[in-house]
DNA sequence: CGGTATCCTGGACGATACTG
DNA sequence: CAGTATCGTCCAGGATACCG
């Protein structure tokens, strides 16, 4: 492993973390690395939160250029949102993390 | 809430993260993955926190199981911290991380 | 259906001083 | 040197109600 970071490169691991280290990110992603889904769809799936809150993570994706929102015109309104290519490219790296997690966490586990 | 992992396998990305989210962990991790380091030594590379939150940092990352805490007999008292073999597992994800944050994120910086 | 608008609370983080 | 001990601030996240 090379170690020749400067000052501002060091932090390149923090700030992706900070782009996906919102509490219900990585569920949501999660879920949208399946495929496009509607809001309510996907708030369904994730039913802990509130609509504000979920919202507030998804603009948050979305303004990191994880995630893009799509809108179709009609009654009732229908929004979609899935994964952007730079999203999508984040993946394989989460799923490295999953099996990392998953080959030391055993038992039990604590949610929030 | 306790659940049994099964539970939550979704989330074990979101466990994964979560012991690492902290707010200075990712560049303790960073400087850390070059080998054991004094308590002062560590802060000295870090001069934006507190004692108290590094310590607290420390602490959490100890009791992930990803650093282990060394302590020398004598005065003045000399402790080391370094990362476990569990934790040592996880540098090459986060380089990978680092990989795509590097090729993503382009121009200025936020550090904070 | 897919949002806003308010109001509130816990806990992460910080500043500072003291100690074995 | 490597910590505790206090006290204070800020804001992410939650509860709830309303809207086009």
């Amino acid at each position: 492993m090379r170690h020749t970071y400067r000052e501002v490169e060091q932090c390149a691991t923090k700030v992706a973390l900070n782009l996906i280290s919102g509490k219900w990110k990585p569920i949501i992603f999660f879920h949208l690395s399946s495929g496009a889904m509607r809001f309510t769809e996907l708030w369904r799936e994730i039913p802990r939160v509130s609509k504000k809150v979920l919202l507030e993570q998804l603009r948050q994706l979305e303004s990191a250029g994880l995630v893009e929102r799509t809108v179709q015109n009609g009654f009732p309104p229908e929004v979609t949102y899935q994964l952007t290519h730079k999203g999508a490219e984040l993946a394989p790296i989460l799923y490295r993390l999953d099996q990392w997690a998953m080959r030391h966490i055993e038992g039990v586990v604590q949610i929030s």
